[in-house]
RNA sequence: GGGGGUGUGCCCGAGCGGUCAAAGGGAACGGGCUGUAAACCCGUCGACUCAGUCUACGUUGGUUCAAAUCCAACCGCCCCCA
């Protein structure tokens, strides 16, 4: 990651807003002078519903960074407590409880997963499960020290629940603010923690947490949101029509995860460098006043750095080189490479057949159609006949290239041994 | 606990005994135009051994020649009363 800031004079807090990262700030004044009179310890917490994190965990992730290359100390939360109850905050419909065991896999591999971006060393950065004060607290001194000090009838009135009073709340949900606050009470005590960051639709709870402090300690800690992201069409950043954009490599191949920011909407891309990248705010801006098709540089930029970030200059590299392949009619061996099983070549398969079993199409159906609506190429040419059948001679000995609409292809080689496809088989 | 609703394909949403693989919209995908962008136009959008068959309208059973459509129970959700 490019050293950014690092004793530099632009404050860190500057930094944050010239890339997009506040929404907004408890005390901004307040916040500033606190980081000028020394290293702050912060913290962000992770909700372990998910089993890997995705591209809007990238945000708080990277403003953690951007805040520990100031010197900051990061401490990056778990909820293996909170998780269990489920937080309301700006969701229609109240959240599938999930098993214990399953909240502690996902959390082992987000953990994992957010060790690329922070140090965790334990002296400027370490995780904390905040399961470890929550699972053993006891309901009524926990209501006599905590609930003494909430007011339902202000938890009740904020925009967080509003939807969900109309729809139910379930009493175990309306606890998830408490918690939370509690959360930053705790780590204020045991780690002098004086900052929380979040999503937006996390301010009430944060603020909740610094209301609870000020109350139990006479102290000012202090709370900065992210914006929720949407791309310029007005959607939800990180969706695709699989599903979420995940950082888990398994879950999405890096090829994939590059692609995803290749494809990303000419609009976004200024913007998106700046959050999503490390580079230097002066190389942001030249990038994103790109116009036309050299837009497209901008974008190899984009995805070659975020893919960089959460997968490794090996892979992003990799995803570059097969991403360029995609363009070009050649047989190339940076194409995603498919080998077909002999068992299978040897029943001389219709294309289409191919085409699923590559992981081009989803089905057989589906790729029938492709081929019907001119979708799918082989060797350049479209290939249209659904009798046409796929032999060893027509592979020949460089195999062949089979091309589905302009992002997928690969090239299709006759082997025994199990080739690895780069896209997401369904 | 009592009363009333509701549950449809990725999402929203029509259908209310056969003509329903299920209108319409959105998303998505393919073609055209381009720049692996947006907008726009065209097409597709359950699966399969593809002009045929199978699986689908919360779940399970029932009525009927025939059910997404009627009945029962169950499950989930919503509203009103307690």
């Amino acid at each position: 990651m490019a050293a950014e800031g690092v004793g530099g004079s632009v404050h860190v807090l500057d930094t944050l807003k010239a890339r997009g990262f506040i929404e907004q700030s408890s005390d901004p004044e307040g916040l500033r002078a606190a980081m000028d009179a020394g290293p702050i310890a912060f913290y962000v917490g992770f909700d372990p519903t998910g089993p890997s994190l995705h591209v809007g965990h990238l945000l708080p992730a990277l403003m953690a960074w951007h805040l520990q290359q100031a010197g900051h100390t990061a401490i990056a939360l778990f909820g293996g407590g909170t998780g269990m109850v489920g937080d309301p905050s700006g969701k229609t419909e109240a959240r599938q409880l999930l098993m214990e065991q399953t909240i502690r896999d996902n959390l082992a591999r987000q953990r994992d997963q957010i060790g690329r971006f922070l140090t965790l060393d334990g002296e400027r950065g370490k995780t904390v499960d905040n399961a470890e004060w929550l699972m053993g607290l006891e309901y009524i001194p926990f209501l006599r020290e905590i609930g003494s000090v909430f007011s339902v009838n202000r938890m009740l009135a904020a925009e967080g629940y509003k939807q969900r009073l109309e729809k139910g709340l379930s009493f175990l949900e309306f606890n998830y603010q408490l918690l939370q606050a509690y959360d930053f009470l705790e780590l204020h005590r045991r780690e002098g923690v004086v900052l929380q960051i979040g999503g937006n639709d996390q301010w009430g709870n944060l603020v909740a947490g610094i209301d609870l402090v000020r109350r139990k300690e006479q102290h000012t800690v202090y709370a900065m949101t992210l914006p929720l992201l949407t791309t310029a069409t007005g959607a939800k950043m990180g969706k695709t029509a699989s599903g979420a954009v995940w950082l888990d490599g398994e879950m999405m191949p890096p090829f994939d995860f590059y692609q995803y920011w290749i494809n990303v909407d000419d609009r976004d891309v200024g913007r998106f460098l700046k959050l999503f990248t490390t580079l230097p705010l002066d190389e942001c801006a030249r990038l994103g006043a790109l116009t036309g098709p050299e837009v497209r540089t901008a974008k190899a930029v984009l995805a070659r750095e975020v893919t960089t970030l959460v997968h490794g200059a090996e892979a992003a590299a990799e995803a570059q080189r097969a991403a360029q392949a995609m363009t070009s009619a050649t047989v190339s061996d940076d194409l995603p490479t498919w080998a077909i099983p002999e068992s299978l070549l040897s029943e001389a398969p219709a294309w289409f057949v191919v085409v699923a079993e590559a992981g081009l199409a989803k089905s057989r159906s589906e790729a029938r159609r492709l081929m019907q609506g001119g979708g799918v190429k082989l060797d350049g040419e479209a290939l249209t006949d659904l009798d046409a059948v796929c032999t060893a001679a027509a592979l020949g000995a460089d195999g062949v290239v089979l091309r589905v609409g302009k992002k997928r292809a690969a090239r299709i080689v006759r082997e025994t041994g199990a080739g690895v496809s780069l896209f997401t088989r369904t």
